[in-house]
Parts: C-alpha cells; sequence; structure tokens
RNA sequence: CAAGUAAAUCGCCUUAUCGCUCAGUUUUCUGGGAGGAAAGUCCGAACACCGUAGUGCAAACAUAGUGGUUAAUAGCCACCGGCCGAGAGGUUAGGAAAAGUGCAACAGAAAGAAUGUACAGGUCAUGCUGUAGUGAAAUCAGGUAAACUCUAUGUGGUGCAAUGCCAUGUAUACCAUCGUUUGAGGGCGGCACGUUCAAUGUUGGAGGGUAGGCAGCUAAAGUUUAUUGGUAACAAUAGAUUCAGAUAAAUGAUAAGGCACUUUCAUAAGAUUUCUUAUGAUAUGUGACAGAAUUCGGCUUAUAGAUUUGCUUGAAAC
RNA sequence: GGCGUCUUGGCCGAGUGGCUAGGCAGUGGUCUGCAAAACCAUCUACAGCGGUUCGAAUCCGCUAGACGCCU
C-alpha cells in the first residue's frame, strides 16, 4: 500500500481525454470537479488521472504549477480510498474551478469528500 | 550624523517523513534537478528547411555625432555637443531645411506671400531704421524631417509546432470547369530580363487519414580562479570544473527548529509634550517578483527585505 | 513554445497633428387626462506611462488587457 503516483498513473492520451470530456460523468465538491469515465487499460492499473487548472482563472504559471502540484498530492495521500472499493478500471480528471489559492489541509479534506461523492455515484449505477 | 546620488552582491536556512523526474547501477540503492529576471519576445546570432534566393528597376523596413568593442546588433565602452540638477550625477532617434513638396489651429495687419498699425528718429520722398503689440515662430539663407523627402549604410523568407526517420494509413483517385507544343498556366511571394517545370496540367467542388514514438536536445561564442594588456567595453594566456532536460509537462507536501522584518508591551539611556536608540518578551503576523521547454549574447519590465563600496551637499567637533 | 492583430462614454461607432462627430441607452424638462412617439437640455470617453512637437486620440517607444493563427 505504496502512496506513490508515477508516469503510469497519468492520464496521457489524448484520445481518451476527448472522450473523457464528451461523454464522461461528474461530480464536484466546490471548488473541485472531477470528470471520470468507465474504461480498460493495457497494464494493471485501478486508475489514470490527470489535473487541471483554468488559465482564464490562474494568469501566472507560478499558481498554476503550484495548485496543480497540490491536487496531485492529494490524490497520492487518499488514492487507496478509491482503490480499495471498486472493481473495474476508471480514467479520470480533477479540476479545479475555485478562484482563490487554498492551503493543502483545505484541498485535502476537499479530496477526500469528493472521492467519497465518486464513490455513492458509481455503486449508484 | 542627515539628505541625496552612482554601482555591486544576496534574495530564506537546517533536519526528519512521504513523494516526482533524469542518469547510472541493475532490483533497490547512488548521484543530478529552476531564475536574476527562467517573464516580455524588443534586437542580434547559432542551427534547420524553403527548387542556392542571379542581374536591373521599383518598393518596403531598419539604422544615423566621432572613435572603439564583439560571432553579431538598434547592445556595450570612451569622448564631443544639447537639455535637466545647487552638486555628485542624470538624460539624449544627435545626418541634411543652400534639391524639391507640404504644414503652422487660436491670436495677429501679415505665417513665407508681400504688405502694413501706433509712436519716435531719418530722408527731397518711400519700411529707410528702432520700439510697441500677437504668437511656439515675424525677414533670419526663419521653424518643422518620431511630415513626405534627400544622403549614407544594411536587409531573401520562414521558424525547433523548423526539419529528418520509424510506425499507422494512403488518393498519381472522383465530379465539374478551363487551356494547349503556333507555348496556356506555374516556380524564383512587386515588375522586367534570364532560367526552369509543363498531361503526373489549372481552377473549383465534395470527401478521407494522421495528430503516436525516436532524433533534433543540451559540452557550450559554457562556468570559474589568477595573471597580463587596455581609461573602459573587452581581449589574450594558464589552471580548475561538468552544472535541469520534462512533453496533460519533474524540482513538491507535511512537521519541528532557526533567521530577517513588522505589531504590541516592559526596562534603561538621551532629550521638551513626544520622539530616538539598545535589550528582552509577544503574535494562528509577514517572507517579494516569479517556474526552464532548441540554445546563446544583449535590451526592457516586475521585485519584500538585507549587505557593501565610491562620490556630492549640509551640520557639528578636532 | 513561436508568429500576428486590436484597444475612443454604459453599448455601437466616425475621426488628414489644432475645442473628440453621430446613434442607442440614462437623467431632467416641453407636450398629454396618463403614457408612447416627437422636441429641447444634460451626463459620461481617446487602455496606462514616457518621448518628439508650440500643440498628440493621431507620430515613436515601453507596459497592461482582449483576440486570432500554427499540427
Amino acid at each position: 500500500m505504496n502512496h506513490t503516483y508515477h508516469k503510469a498513473e497519468k492520464l496521457k492520451s489524448k484520445k481518451l481525454i476527448e472522450a473523457l470530456f464528451s461523454e464522461g460523468k461528474s461530480v464536484s465538491a466546490y471548488p473541485l470537479r472531477m470528470v471520470y469515465i468507465k474504461t480498460h487499460f493495457e497494464d494493471d492499473i485501478p486508475c489514470k488521472v490527470g489535473v487541471s487548472v483554468s488559465k482564464k482563472r490562474f494568469k501566472k504559471a507560478v499558481d498554476r504549477n503550484h495548485i496543480k502540484r497540490l491536487l496531485r498530492e492529494a490524490y497520492r495521500l487518499n488514492k487507496w480510498d478509491i482503490f480499495n472499493n471498486i472493481d473495474e478500471q476508471y480514467a479520470f480528471m480533477i479540476l479545479y474551478i475555485g478562484k482563490d489559492k487554498l492551503t493543502f489541509h483545505e484541498i485535502n479534506d476537499l479530496s477526500k469528500k469528493l472521492f467519497s461523492k465518486f464513490l455513492k455515484h458509481i455503486h449508484k449505477d
């Protein structure tokens, strides 16, 4: 049960991302929003994840990079909450739709909330 | 000591835990991992491609005191001149108005064409001379070239999403139209010459595919120390050194301690209410600007706080 | 990453270096029994900072913002 987030766990395929945004479903816990889709990967990884911050809301590259790092950190520490409760493979993307910067602790709590919401949604289906 | 001015430097640190990325080793370890501006993309190059871009004309753009420096520049250095400042110093697109064309609102008699108001002087007589008045500018070879222009010099274009290779796919296809070996039409992004392609033709319509990987990609006009030459920019020689390479895009998060600044309080000293300095405590306080993307050299812009040095002015003491 | 274009009142939109047009909207009035229309008046601008010039929305730099292109 290691808290890693290396290259293979990142969502990189352009086709898959386009499919995600056109066909995927979403859950949100403001200022976080998550878009997800059920899919199948070649390698044995439960989820592939990407993060995104709008350039319109944060003009400076420093701010965008910092928020993305915090989002990745939060995912890394909480991902086993998801892994232990799903049977199929998923691709999803976490978006930051707020306008103000938050601290790590706030983002961490919000991520936990977001993931539990996500699990509720997929178990309903 | 106060105020100012010029230049240079640093721009949070340490430890622990959990991670990211590259390289090596090979199966879990070792080592490297943002900046002075990495930014803006404003100049100059390297490098790559465009059928090697030839000659003449025209156009467009850029530069503009003199000398030096550099791979190169519109950068930098020194000096001369102009403007600002009491000074140290700052700033300066600073060729030509006797080649030509244009422009000058309002005011004013009059704005480049000649005339003319008031007063005074002068003359045989007359703007002939001076002063006043308007204006940024009023007769002076006038002003204005960041107005056109002229002079001198320079410039082919596009940019690493350049470009090459591999994989996948494939269309020199289809429909309509135009034209022809008596040279249509196209390339050399304006024209002419010249040259070259020319049924695998031109123009239009409708439509399909890729958007993955590798190279380019980091050892270079590199960084740094010393000496020598030069007022300086800079150059030469010798030694040392290897220092990011991602691609939905690494360099972070958490905890503790320290450092700097700020707030408030206390004590002491100096002096006038109040202020200054020093020491200690205090707070969930603050720690700027900002994130490599082909690579260098400059310029410009942003920047909390701290440090050092030269010079100027003023005051006091010796 | 690279290359380019634009910015004039609340909105649209003209403007050869000489007090920044015009329309719509807003506000106040005239008219009306009340409103609409019409008429009159009024308010609000050259993205910001420097430079050239007697004088800059206009010419020249720098900065900010908005938008487009590349495969």
